[in-house]
DNA sequence: TTGATTAATGCAACTTAATTGCAATAAAGG
DNA sequence: CCTTTATTGCAATTAAGTTGCATTAATCAA
């Protein structure tokens, strides 16, 4: 599995990941490669490059799935670290913010790994 | 607009409701409602249930949409509290937790709402 | 209780994100 | 350069959710 062979697609893919540092939908990665791949690649892509850890995945508000970069819900020191995920309402960015969410203790229940979706406002729009 | 007639259908969707107390797929309802409504029913019940304030949904990490009882996103006191959203891993149930969880302060950053996933093992299958 | 108003429903068709099968293509290694 | 097989493109398919419209049935005033 993972990412084996780096094509010209791949690396078009990457590159694009580089440029933006923002959470991009699936059918906006598309639209991007729409004249350079198929969009039966661009899927195929996401999934390898997500289980080689190189971007990570979640699905938006709207049911939408997403990418960014990195990997998500590291272990660091045993204790699992999670970033949430936002979306401004006026702009339309999603970007993942750089905080960590405290899950509390709830007895009885184990917790293996978490997502938090924020709406709101980013830097450049709030007034 | 919210709910206006308490039809049959609406009445069977409230029952449902009233005996289970987990978050359940729009699919799961469509289901269990095959023999008695149309599936364009379920969505547009569900949604007028979730305009009237009934049920409050969102959408789970595989991007199904689910309903629960009761609102989201209360404002209590002015402060913002949302509660989690959780699934087992082991036995598939879905369900709200009564636990509140703290939206960090993020620095020029306005949050409107949120929404948290967490997944597990639950009560019942926790080891 | 009846009748008029219009919300609610059922059905069929449609939209759109995502997936699958398969033959053709092109990385990677020897 | 040649072989192996991962990767791609294309067409068809799946599945969640939506829409338009004619029909049905709550609701309420008379």
């Amino acid at each position: 599995m993972s990412i084996i062979r780096k094509t010209k697609t791949v690396k078009l893919v990457l590159q694009e990941f580089d440029k933006i540092n923002e959470a991009i939908s699936v059918i906006e990665l598309v639209e991007i490669f729409s004249t350079k791949m198929d969009k039966t690649t661009v899927y195929r892509i996401l999934d390898r490059l997500e289980e080689s850890g190189e971007l990570h995945s979640f699905v938006d508000q709207e049911g939408l799935k997403r990418y960014a970069k990195g990997g998500l819900n590291r272990k660091i020191d045993n204790v699992l670290e999670s970033h949430p995920h936002f979306l401004c309402e006026e702009c339309g960015t999603s970007s993942c913010l750089p905080v960590s969410i405290q899950i509390p203790e709830i007895p009885n229940y184990s917790i293996k790994s978490a997502e938090h979706f924020l709406v709101g406002q980013c830097e450049n729009c709030i007034t």
